[in-house]
DNA sequence: CTGCATGCAAATAGTTTGCAGTAGC
DNA sequence: GCTACTGCAAACTATTTGCATGCAG
């Protein structure tokens, strides 16, 4: 029923290669280098697929940004240029119970918000 | 330099009082009644500047929703119905050192995802 | 062939902002 | 009285959507 396009194909295949977090908006500047006539509607949609189908992470903050890498992480995004990076150490792990008194609980995001290194400077 | 207006001190008590994690819209439609020709334009303003002095917190989601309780603490976010509730009792403590290799850290924020009880029905 | 996916552009939603008037202090 | 704050409306940004066409299966 669902259809393996091109675009779906480069726009997973940029996700997994690059180890940053884009935004919606990147993800489509870069896409278009191998598509050059693929819109950013198909970007938004091929995205939102993929987030619902589990396969990519959407990273909720001022802009939606997206990762490919599905392994228990957290994230620091700066609060000054927005640069989102992984926190993989965290010293805490999460344990989320199915907690039956709210509901079902099938996903978490923990973000640290800060100043990044390069923005102290 | 900043002047307390009854706009900032409505929505500051509103806050205050409830313990629902309101939109920008509902903290509108609320205070209006209070103030019937506030406009939206005011309440973001006055919001944004209340989380900017630290004295609310925003949850970042589709939409923002704010938070007058300021103690340590997740959030709960129904993918359907997008009702956030707190969560107190989470096992994992929230240990974030002074990640130096990163950047500063000076807040965080823990969203758990998932459908409540009512939607679960 | 069939109909899901795409490109395009218009629409929408949430939020911000410029400006002239209002009201704290 | 000075000037920060407000109301209003227009502007802006990120994202979604309707529709005709294209292409995967």
């Amino acid at each position: 029923m669902t259809r393996n396009t091109q675009q779906k194909e480069a726009v997973k295949e940029y996700l997994m290669k690059v180890c940053s977090h884009p935004t919606a908006e990147n993800i489509y500047l870069s896409v278009k280098k191998k598509i050059p006539n693929i819109s950013k509607g198909t970007v938004y949609r091929v995205l939102n697929s993929f987030v619902e189908s589990g396969d990519i992470k959407e990273i909720l903050s001022d802009v939606s940004h997206y990762d490919g890498d599905l392994r228990e992480h957290a994230h620091f995004i700066c609060k000054k240029c927005g640069n989102v990076s992984d926190l993989f150490d965290n010293k805490s792990k999460i344990v989320y119970t199915e907690n039956s008194q709210i509901g079902k609980i099938d996903d978490w995001q923990l973000n640290f918000y800060g100043i990044c290194k390069k923005c102290l400077r």
